[in-house]
DNA sequence: ACAACGATCCTCT
DNA sequence: GAGGATCGTTGTA
C-alpha cells in the first residue's frame, strides 16, 4: 500500500534526544503496526512527555526502579506498555538517554488504513457500520488506540525497528501546527500537573481533548 | 499476604 | 459532569 508522504523508518538515535523535543517531533509521523499479517498505518496526533528526574506524574519519578518501570531506563527507542485501571493498555515510546527514566505516551492517532480491522477490534463491527460518534472514538485516547491496534503488554520492552511489529516512519509532507497544554489524568502530581507537556496537532479531529 | 491505587473509558444524567 | 468497571503493580508487614 502506498501512503502519501511516507518516508524512511525512524531510527534509534532519533529517540535518544531531548524528550520534550522528541515528543513534538513525533507528531504527524506514521505509526506502523504489523499484526495478523497486516500492516496497519496511522498518524500520531497527540502525545504526552514524562521525565522521571523532575516529574511526579512519571512512573519513574525520583528514579524509582521496579519491575514495571524497567523499560523507562533503556536508551530511547524501545516500547513501554503498561496496564491501567485493570482494563486498558497504554503505549509509550521510551526516549532520552540510558538510565534516565523518560518516555512519551501516545494519546491519540489518526487511522489511515485497515479501518475494518481497527473497527472490529474496538466495536466488533466493520467501519461502514459505525455511527459518527464511534468513528471519532476509534483511536482518540491512549487505551482506545491500544485496543484498536491490538497492543498489550506482550509488546512491552521491544525495539522500535523493522524486526518488531511496532515502529515509526517519517512523514515527508508533515506540515502541522503544534498546541501545548497540560497533561490529562494526573491531578495527584502536585506541581507537575501544570507542566505543558501534552502536545497535539492543532485542529486535528482525532485529538482526545481540546 | 493484603489493601490501595491508577498516564482510562463508557454509560448514564 | 458523575460514577462504576476491573485487576496488575506496588508498598507495607
Amino acid at each position: 500500500m502506498d501512503i502519501k508522504g511516507m518516508g524512511k523508518i525512524i531510527e534509534r538515535d532519533f529517540y535518544g534526544g531531548n524528550t520534550l523535543e522528541v515528543a513534538k517531533n513525533l507528531l504527524g509521523n506514521f505509526l506502523i503496526r504489523e499484526i495478523d499479517g497486516r500492516k496497519i498505518i496511522s498518524k500520531i496526533v497527540e502525545v504526552e512527555a514524562y521525565i522521571g528526574s523532575i516529574d511526579k506524574a512519571c512512573h519513574g519519578y525520583n528514579y524509582k526502579r521496579t519491575e514495571r518501570t524497567k523499560p523507562l531506563y533503556e536508551e530511547g527507542g524501545v516500547t513501554y506498555v503498561y496496564l491501567i485501571y485493570g482494563m486498558y493498555n497504554c503505549f509509550n515510546v521510551v526516549s532520552g538517554k540510558k538510565d534516565e527514566p523518560e518516555a512519551i505516551l501516545l494519546r491519540a492517532i489518526e487511522p489511515i488504513n485497515e479501518l475494518d480491522y481497527i473497527s472490529n477490534n474496538r466495536f466488533r463491527k466493520n467501519y461502514n457500520e459505525l455511527n459518527k460518534r464511534e468513528k471519532i472514538n476509534l483511536t482518540n485516547g491512549p487505551g482506545k488506540l491500544c485496543k484498536a491496534l491490538n497492543i498489550d503488554r506482550k509488546d512491552n520492552l521491544k525495539e522500535l525497528d523493522n524486526n518488531n511489529s511496532i515502529y515509526l516512519k517519517f512523514n515527508l509532507e508533515n506540515n502541522i501546527e503544534i498546541v501545548e497544554s497540560k497533561r490529562i489524568g494526573i491531578d495527584y502530581a502536585e506541581e507537575a500537573k501544570d507542566f505543558l507537556w501534552r502536545f497535539y496537532i492543532k485542529e486535528n479531529p482525532y485529538v482526545s481533548k481540546k
